[in-house]
RNA sequence: CGGGAUGUGGCCUAGUGGCUAAGGCGCCUGCUUUGGGAGCAGGAGAUCGGAGGUUCAAAUCCUCUCAUCCCGACCA
């Protein structure tokens, strides 16, 4: 994993769209703002779907559904939340023919109908906690849209949880953040920056958000997903009370957390060189493509071959033979590598004379020769260091474009013309964090708890006031 | 909604006042080929984003309009 990433135009802003069109992930859809997800692309979220859903059900996560609709009434019951959200919903205003009493706003995110029906499940402690999560589509009218990363609909898992205590659903809120850190490190081989958001970036109706938060490979910083603690916020907007173990009436607290299939435009911004996706191992739907080589005269018995070894590796792997006649197997070999594939193998005649096979590796380009009976095994191995040597690659990548700054000057000229991630401290304050957004265009992306050597130490790298925090400061999507 | 740019077969582009709008990719037919995006031959496909104007003559100049993209504001 030595050599270096070098994307054909990194510094082009455009260059994973034209990735992701080349590697046919994704079409503009008909409607401004809106994808088609091909096939392709949607094999690849449902593999990061029931990778993520299996864990979200062993730490005790039930799936339910709740409505597309809903009445505009219930978005305007918390204060911040309908001033976050109304700017940007799709309101229905007719149905069957007729204009409605009451207009429906198409779901930008579910805490307010899912709290109405909290409001019902809900009496006494026994009733908590309820931990509930959901796979669906909604809707935000962004006024800048773009593939994958801001579409004006798109497909997420939000969870909604409702607890007892305060405490409980502070831990649940990190417990989800954990969880997607794991997902998003081991699975997709991204690494990421965990911690809280500043006051500015929260969620509308949270009390703190927290946020996992990953470098692009053209320096700007992508929020990966989110997880809120909401207090009682909705509770209160909602009404829903229940009895403690003393009998006594209390609002119920309660977290809230997503992410979306904008972490394939994460994974296509982080992994993709000049040759097209890369996908982890461990989340591409197709680990190995198979691809005999063959003349007429060896056509049969190539092909006999490679249909027995397609058999004995789909017993492990998740692998696909590309025998189509119609293409050469250069043109197969380039287009399985711009779909990102990250193992290929090749298979004729002088393979199938020694016994063996010829490997591909998609992340490095190297080629060798395995035997037959060291075939798992190898295969096994190299895909494991694949997705290591990834998530290696990529943290290499964001600790060469992190630095710490106590100089404004150089801070906002790293931030405006280097770009990455800028460590500084922070007084807390949002006049700080707006000058440095003035001066740079860049934002707080994360704050953490001030280390314990540096409490009295650090100052802030606008005001000079001591600082509260450590502000990671970045460009972002 | 501001600032900038671009609209030419399905895709990418050439043509910046003058003959029948040119080329590449892709597509169709046939032959030949298959270890890094094959070759040859033939073929289909464009009212040059739209409307109006200037001119003997407009893809090209002017006016209006529409659409798309980029940079901001907004944001999972």
């Amino acid at each position: 994993m030595s050599h270096a990433i070098t994307p054909r135009a990194v510094n082009y802003s455009q260059w994973y769209l034209d990735i992701v069109k080349e590697a046919r992930l994704a079409d503009y859809g008909p409607t401004k703002g809106s994808i088609v997800i091909r096939p392709g692309g949607y094999a690849l979220w449902e593999r990061l779907q029931a990778t993520l859903d299996r864990m979200l059900k062993e730490a005790g996560h039930v799936n339910a559904y709740f409505p597309l609709l809903i009445p505009s009434s219930y978005l305007q019951k918390e204060a911040e939340h309908v001033e976050g959200f109304a700017p940007e919903t799709a309101v229905v205003t007719h149905g069957g023919g007729a204009p409605l009493e009451e207009p429906l706003v198409i779901r930008p995110t579910s805490e307010t109908v899912i709290w109405s029906m909290y409001k019902k499940w809900i009496q006494s402690y026994r009733d908590l906690p309820i931990l509930i999560n959901q796979w669906v589509n909604v809707v935000r009218w962004e006024k800048r849209p773009r593939p994958f990363l801001r579409t004006t609909e798109f497909l997420w898992q939000e969870g909604h949880t409702a607890h007892s205590s305060a405490t409980e659903a502070q831990q649940e809120a990190q417990r989800i953040l954990e969880i997607y850190r794991r997902f998003v490190e081991e699975v997709m081989a991204i690494p990421v920056l965990v911690g809280q958001k500043s006051e500015s970036e929260r969620f509308a109706g949270a009390v703190k958000t927290y946020a996992i938060e990953a470098l692009m490979q053209d320096r700007k910083a992508l929020q990966a997903g989110t997880s809120h603690f909401l207090g009682q916020n909705f509770a209160k907007a909602f009404d829903v009370l229940f009895q403690n173990e003393q009998g006594k009436e209390e609002f119920v607290w309660a977290t809230s957390w997503g992410v979306s299939t904008r972490l394939i435009g994460a994974l296509i911004m982080v992994h993709s060189d000049d040759r097209g996706l890369i996908i982890p191992p461990r989340c591409a739907p197709t680990e190995i493509v198979l691809i005999p080589i063959y003349k007429d005269s060896t056509r049969t018995q190539v092909l006999a071959h490679c249909s027995q070894l397609q058999q004995r590796l789909s017993k492990r792997f998740r692998i696909v033979t590309d025998a189509d006649p119609q293409n050469s197997p250069g043109w197969k070999f380039a287009e399985w590598e711009l779909r990102g594939v990250p193992l290929r193998i090749e298979c004729g005649p002088k393979d199938i004379e020694n016994d063996s096979v010829m490997m591909v590796r998609r992340d490095s380009g190297k080629k060798e020769s395995v035997s037959l009976a060291d075939l798992e095994a190898t295969c096994s191995s190299t895909l494991s260091e694949i997705q290591h040597g990834l998530y290696q690659r990529a943290l290499d990548f964001q600790k060469n474009h992190s630095q710490h700054f106590t100089d404004y000057r150089n801070f906002i000229q790293f931030l405006s013309e280097e770009g990455g991630l800028a460590y500084a401290g922070w007084d807390g304050s949002a006049n700080t964090e707006l000058k440095v957004k003035e001066d740079s265009g860049a934002t707080i992306r994360i704050i953490k708890a001030l280390h314990n050597s540096d409490i009295g130490h650090l100052n802030c790298i606008v005001s000079n006031q001591p600082a509260k925090y450590t502000a990671i400061f970045a460009k972002s999507y």
